[in-house]
RNA sequence: GGGAUUAUAGCUCAGUUGGUUAGAGUGCCACGUUGACAUCGUGGAGGUCACUGGUUCGAGCCCAGUUAGUCCCACCA
């Protein structure tokens, strides 16, 4: 017996920082390149310096990480290459509200020193951020970890930004765009929530130039009145055609604007005429310009009425502004009616504020030539999701796709590498800062104040974090990556922006597969979010639990793609099942004595079966791996080591393992440490730190990391299919004993004789599945009936495929029960028989099934009526 | 308006190209200190696979429709 110190209770706590500690110090997380070999390479989609890691996080992390792991131990050279994203606005607001709590503001403090604030920001959190996934067991290669600003990803950004404003890709343009009034800067159509409003429609009538008549327009924003410069009517909207080419007075205002005809309009919504506001609205802007319309802002950057809106509303809110304009209406006599009504309101994902379409000189990516070759990648299969239904989801985006404004009004972000000539007024975009006016040779150039949307530097991870535009090294073999993990809530911001982006700068899409997975919920299916305060930090679980189970946890029970519930019930079982595998390997490596070799041993029934499900559980394993499907490969971990591994083998084996036969101890033991060891190399891309732990304790391998051992290897010469069909059936016997104990109350202690009256074939198997009655049906002894030797004192029994069990209790037996119970099975037997001779004499599924089916099926049947006959007649012994 | 997705045991969810009598975890009931583990063991109860129709020899799975929920996109003022 080896002697091991285990604890009896798995205990995370003490080892899991130690344990990840030796990993990093070994450098193992770095891949060696090595040409000869296709790497596996994973890019860590980069959490925001905001604040910590949440459940999500935890979840996107453990997904990678088994990935990672797994392809590491299968011998390829993997890269999972970690960093965090500035994250521009959203740090920018948190950074803002810090300082407000000081009394500062950005303008009190100026650029530069806000700037310093942010970078101090950024190692604080970012810090913090990284050691929660070192907490995790994260192995990635932290020699090569990137920040979204640091100087190589800025490079990218900048190099990016001046091919495609050489090609005339990136343009500066006066178009709507939707601002945030409270985070006050521009904001690209995704980052536009929508959310359903009850409000007011508002029926307004425009009078003709004689203050009569004229048309009544409806409107779910009466403010925007005052930026009015037209009513659009239907070309073909009789009831309008007079108006078309006049013109109307705007109420309280009494500008004269035109009648105008377009498309746009629908007559059958509200009254067939709508007020053109182009400064606020996208769809008005693009009539206006069809029309030549003038465009009248008339709202502020902080959401305030503009001086353009008159004199009397300026500096109002929007909302004042409102009531003030219906209350006028009203009076005037304009309002015609009021409905309730409910709208659509954009919103800004960040702060929730409503957003206001304003007309603003901002900077765009023209999409459609990038969106084209981006479709086509995934059309043609060379970049594929998982699961496939998420194409539907990045097609449609992509098809749909309008230019992306990536100008922010903010401090916090790569600055628009573009100058301004303050003597000619050229613009100048160039890779290295200029000086000089290229034009004019002016010096006065003022660089443009706003910065690049987050996405534009987070659309380059994939390469710029391998030292792109350079040809370096790793970019040249670790890119294309090979498989993205990442939430489908970010689709559009980032998988669909990285595609493009990719087989814009690179030529080549970013990676081979994009793996999609869902939401972590609360226990009540509910959103983790602050609000509702019902989020969970998974430091805590790790702390409570340990960071295996909270990993298993998050993968048992998935499904890719869809959301899951964390719940303290799912941890459990996760912390249950480590100590399981723990105690296994308690047990196992306390009967080891270190010489265990498997070639050459003479393995019986026990043995093979458990070889062959250990074989079919590596390929199962493996094939689900490859899928990317964690929750089946889970699951399938999850029931080989408990079920059949712990619930049977190691139960089997104590007969021989504490048995008189050497050899049989010997064999039992090379077995158990065979199992054992590639039981724990399965697990390990699951639960690292307790395998890593175990697999150290094995003999021979005190100094070998499980993190590195080799992935186990599928043997074909390890099944023994036969052998454990009939081990199988051994198995069955001993169910069915257990089950018939249970049913009588046999008190666990009490020994009973066990009886079988074996099918042909089986007499051998199961006389020399004596020991295993023994010890696992508690039979204190067993007796081979043969066929017509009749026995008829008090037993229970039942009917197998193999053999009749017969138990004798005596006086336990309630005869009357017994006979009920049998009678039931009977009736049972009988159905599965008719059943089955229904198939069997149905000419279509004769002519039309499989002939290995109709063969199993006719099997089947046969030995079902054999097992009719031999209840019957046990039946009619009872009662005659 | 368009699309996706979900509906299977009390609860949480699996169920690969259609093929035995639909599975697991958890909860529940009964029994149990059998030399790894009570974070355990053994046994048990518990399901018209949302509904209707269709295709098929055969449907939880495929098709059409219905109902209920969740989500995404679009944004008719």
């Amino acid at each position: 017996m080896t002697d091991i110190s285990m604890e009896k209770t798995y205990s995370p706590q003490g080892t899991e920082q130690g344990t990840y500690a030796k990993w990093e110090q070994s450098g193992a997380f770095t891949p060696r390149i090595d040409d000869s070999k296709k790497p596996f390479t994973i890019v860590m989609p980069p959490p925001n310096i905001t604040g910590q890691l949440h459940m999500g996080h935890a979840m996107d992390c453990v997904l990678q990480d088994s990935l990672t792991r797994y392809h590491r131990m299968k011998g390829e050279p993997t890269l999972w290459l970690p960093g965090t994203d500035h994250a521009s606005i959203a740090t920018e607001v948190k950074i803002v509200e810090k300082m407000a709590q000081e009394g500062l503001t950005k303008e009190m403090i100026g650029r530069e020193k806000f700037l310093e604030r942010a970078w101090e920001w950024k190692s604080e959190y970012g810090g913090q951020i990284t050691t929660q996934l070192r907490r995790l067991g994260a192995s990635c290669d932290w020699s090569r970890e990137r920040f979204t600003m640091d100087e190589g990803c800025s490079q990218a950004v900048r190099e990016v930004f001046v091919r495609l404003y050489e090609q005339g890709l990136i343009y500066r343009g006066d178009r709507i765009i939707n601002w945030c009034p409270d985070c006050l800067t521009a904001l690209s159509d995704a980052e536009v929530e929508y959310e359903e409003v009850p409000s007011q429609l508002w029926y307004v009538r425009y009078p003709a130039k004689d203050g009569n008549g004229g048309i009544v327009v409806a409107t779910t924003r009466p403010e925007t009145m005052l930026g009015d410069t037209g009513v659009a009517v239907n070309p073909e909207d009789v009831r309008y055609a007079e108006f078309v080419g006049k013109t109307v007075l705007l109420p309280l205002v009494g500008r004269e604007i035109p009648v105008v005809a377009d498309a746009y309009v629908d007559k059958g919504f509200g009254t067939g005429a709508v007020k053109m506001t182009p400064a606020h609205d996208p769809n008005d802007f693009e009539v206006a310009a069809r029309h030549n319309l003038p465009i009248l802002r008339v709202i502020n950057d902080d959401g305030t009425m503009s001086e353009n809106a008159g004199e009397k509303y300026a500096g109002m809110t929007r909302e004042s502004c409102r009531k003030q304009i219906v209350e006028e209406l009203t009076q005037g006599g304009y309002l015609i009616k009021v409905e309730d009504y409910t709208h659509n309101v954009g919103t800004c994902y960040r702060c929730r504020t409503v957003v206001e379409p304003l007309i603003s000189r901002q900077w765009f990516v023209s999409m459609s030539p990038l969106a084209q070759p981006a479709i086509k990648v995934v059309r043609e299969g060379e970049t594929r999701f998982l699961p496939e239904r998420f194409e539907k989801v990045y097609f449609n985006w992509m098809e749909n796709i309008r230019d992306w404004c990536i100008s922010r009004q903010l401090w916090w972000g790569q600055r628009i590498p573009a100058w301004y000539c303050g003597t000619c007024g050229e613009t100048i975009v160039s890779r290295d800062d200029p000086t000089i006016c290229p034009h004019c040779a002016s010096a006065d150039l003022r660089q443009d104040e706003d910065v690049l949307d987050t996405w534009f530097s987070s659309a380059l991870w994939p390469f710029s974090t391998l030292g792109w535009p350079d040809e370096t090294s790793d970019y040249k073999y670790f890119y294309p990556n090979s498989t993205l993990v990442t939430g489908y809530d970010i689709i559009f911001f980032w998988v669909a922006r990285m595609i493009f982006s990719g087989i814009a700068y690179t030529g080549k899409p970013p990676f081979d597969t994009v793996l999609i997975h869902g939401l972590v919920r609360d226990a009540q299916g509910r959103k983790m979010s602050k609000s509702l305060g019902n989020g969970i930090d998974p430091l805590e679980i790790i702390d409570e639990y340990g960071a295996d189970a909270l990993r298993f946890s998050l993968c048992m029970g998935i499904s890719p793609g869809n959301d899951t519930r964390f719940s303290k019930e799912k941890i459990e079982a996760a912390r249950n099942f480590a100590n399981k595998v723990w105690n296994a390997a308690r047990f196992v490596l306390m009967n080891l004595d270190g010489q265990e070799e498997l070639d050459g041993k003479t393995l019986e029934s026990a043995d093979k079966w458990i070889l062959t499900q250990t074989e079919k559980a590596i390929s199962d394993v493996s094939e689900y791996l490859e899928r990317c499907d964690h929750g089946l490969a889970a699951q399938r971990i999850y029931e080989f080591a408990w079920n059949d591994f712990c619930d049977w083998y190691i139960e089997l084996a104590k007969s021989d393992l504490f048995g008189d036969d050497l050899e049989r101890q010997a064999a039992v033991r090379a077995v158990l440490q065979y199992v054992l060891s590639a039981l724990v190399r399965l697990l390990h891309p699951f639960m690292p730190f307790l395998t890593e732990t175990v697999y150290s304790l094995l003999p021979r391998h005190e100094d070998n990391s499980c993190m590195l051992a080799p992935w186990p290897e599928y043997r074909a010469d390890l099944m023994f299919e036969a052998e454990a069909e009939k081990m199988a059936g051994v198995m069955d016997v001993i169910r069915a004993v257990r089950n018939l104990r249970a049913e009588l109350k046999v008190q666990a202690g009490r020994k009973a004789r066990l009886l079988l009256r074996p099918q042909s074939g089986w007499h051998e198997t199961l006389l020399r599945a004596e020991p295993y009655f023994l010890r696992l049906a508690g039979v204190s002894h067993l007796q081979m009936l043969s066929n017509d030797e009749s026995f008829t004192d008090k037993v229970v029994s039942a009917v197998l495929p193999n053999s009749e069990v017969l138990i004798p209790l005596g006086d336990l037996v309630d005869m009357e029960k017994e006979i009920a119970r049998l009678k039931k099975e009977e009736e049972n037997l009988a159905n599965e028989i008719a059943r089955g001779e229904s198939r069997l004499t149905n000419e279509g599924f004769l002519s039309k099934a499989p002939d290995q089916l109709v063969q199993t099926e006719r099997d089947r049947l046969e030995k079902n009526k054999t097992m009719l006959e031999t209840l019957r007649h046990r039946i009619t012994g009872l009662t005659v």
